[in-house]
DNA sequence: CGCGCCACGACCGTATACAATCATGCCCGC
DNA sequence: GCGGGCATGATTGTATACGGTCGTGGCGCG
């Protein structure tokens, strides 16, 4: 009933130290592990998170599943309907823009104060993850090209020296990949290689303002790249199959 | 956001209650009365909070205690520490400078932003506050001026429009609650109450460069009435007592 | 008198049992 | 056929029991 060998997925970008310690608490696996899917788009929005199913795929008990989702919940990334279990969350168009502005915003702040004191183990450490995001693309493998796009971001906001807004970036990026599982346009996807490259050049030469312009502009871009338009998944039933309605006092058939 | 007065805590719930209310359910009267109490200083931080003292004070088991103070914690109001019990959280002063400064970077934006977009009726809830304030502080009520004071910041942000923003304002203004707690000066305090008035004038004649401009002063003001040059409560023991020492092997001093 | 070991108490960590609630489908009267 | 009410199954809500861990004080030994 005890099987703790397999849970050593990919390291959450939410917690980048998070390896090498000594037996890990199990809901904190929980969480990271249902995290992890659900920013790599392993668990798309909408999908639903019943405890018991996740407390046996653990082989724990649900107060620990329970004690996970508590905290997703708290980040926005599930939904917890009262006595009706949880679900992946499935961000509304507007929230969806306001997260983009929220990223808009801080972003290009953070990544001006990384680019004064960032170190150069860490500028490595960057340069090896656009590496293997490069990989990742190269061989199609979307869940983890996401991953690493996040944890790209995630790094830069770590080297700014504010954990507060680090944290809080955190939150939105993790957020922003459930807005992209929801509103991603089918055909376009190869920029953001390159940008997230030369944000890396302009951090590289410390150059703050081309690289927080740099930033901001990636993040139009990716925003862009979403189709936004539309009221998304709230569709109108009602105008949806207006056209199929059997009209109540209408005769005609 | 709380506006719905002090909800006796420590009354046994066992009470019927079978007022016209549906009841709201228990853990979330634990999660705000427990926030209330931090963010007005009724706790200070450092305060213990045993599981078993809060079940008992609100008449429920441990399970419910649990899940606000996970909630709690997840908003860095508390630190829950593996084994040895919650307390309310002790920002350090390297938090409560990165708080600040978050703080003027997400602010004046949403000041900015509500400028233009507030309506009549959140101007007068908002001159509402400020009445309230001066009142409070008038009676010398330092609990609920800080309450006043931080949904004052709240109620614009909410203007903004943007939910994520002014979300995560909510969390900050909690926070620096607590940072307050800690290390405010004795001395000072009389000038916020006219700083929200002069964000608030220029809020209603729609001056949204001047109203960013009041706000981003009035934190600088706010933090500069704090004395965050000290290592706070992180105070180094060891170095603090030197001089009553009683050197292990060295003698002459 | 000082130091380390041990026992105890307080508290949290986790599992499990049972009650409550919602959604769905069935059935019956019309 | 159609609508409303009830039975039912699935799932969460809450309480409680038991075991584990840590901090602290006492005790005995050197």
């Amino acid at each position: 009933m005890r099987q703790r060998g397999s849970v050593q997925a990919g390291t959450s970008l939410a917690d980048p130290c998070a390896s090498s310690r000594r037996r890990r608490p199990a809901d904190e696996v929980i969480y990271g592990e249902v995290l992890d899917a659900i920013i790599s788009h392993r668990l798309p929005p909408g999908t639903a998170l019943p405890e018991d199913t996740l407390a046996a795929a653990f082989g724990v008990s649900r107060t620990l599943v329970r004690k996970a989702l508590q905290r997703l919940a708290h980040g926005k990334l599930i939904e917890l309907r009262r006595n009706r279990g949880a679900i992946v969350a499935r961000p509304s168009v507007e929230e969806a823009r306001e997260l983009f502005d929220a990223r808009r915003l801080i972003e290009p702040v953070l990544v001006r104060s990384a680019a004064s004191r960032i170190g150069d183990a860490e500028l490595e450490a960057l340069r090896a993850g656009v590496t293997r995001e490069r990989e990742a693309f190269a061989r199609g493998d979307r869940h983890e090209l996401i991953r690493l796009s996040g944890a790209f971001h995630c790094r830069i906001a770590a080297s700014s020296g504010n954990r507060v807004l680090a944290d809080f970036l955190g939150e939105l990026i993790s957020r922003t990949s459930l807005v992209i599982a929801l509103y991603e346009q089918p055909a376009i996807w190869p920029c953001s290689l390159d940008e997230h490259g030369r944000v890396l050049e302009a951090l590289a030469r410390r150059d703050a303002a081309a690289a927080a312009e740099l930033m901001r502009h990636h993040l139009d871009h990716c925003e862009a790249q979403l189709d936004l338009s539309g009221e998304g998944r709230a569709v109108d039933l009602m105008a949806l199959f207006a056209h199929a309605r059997a009209e109540p006092a209408l005769e005609a058939s």
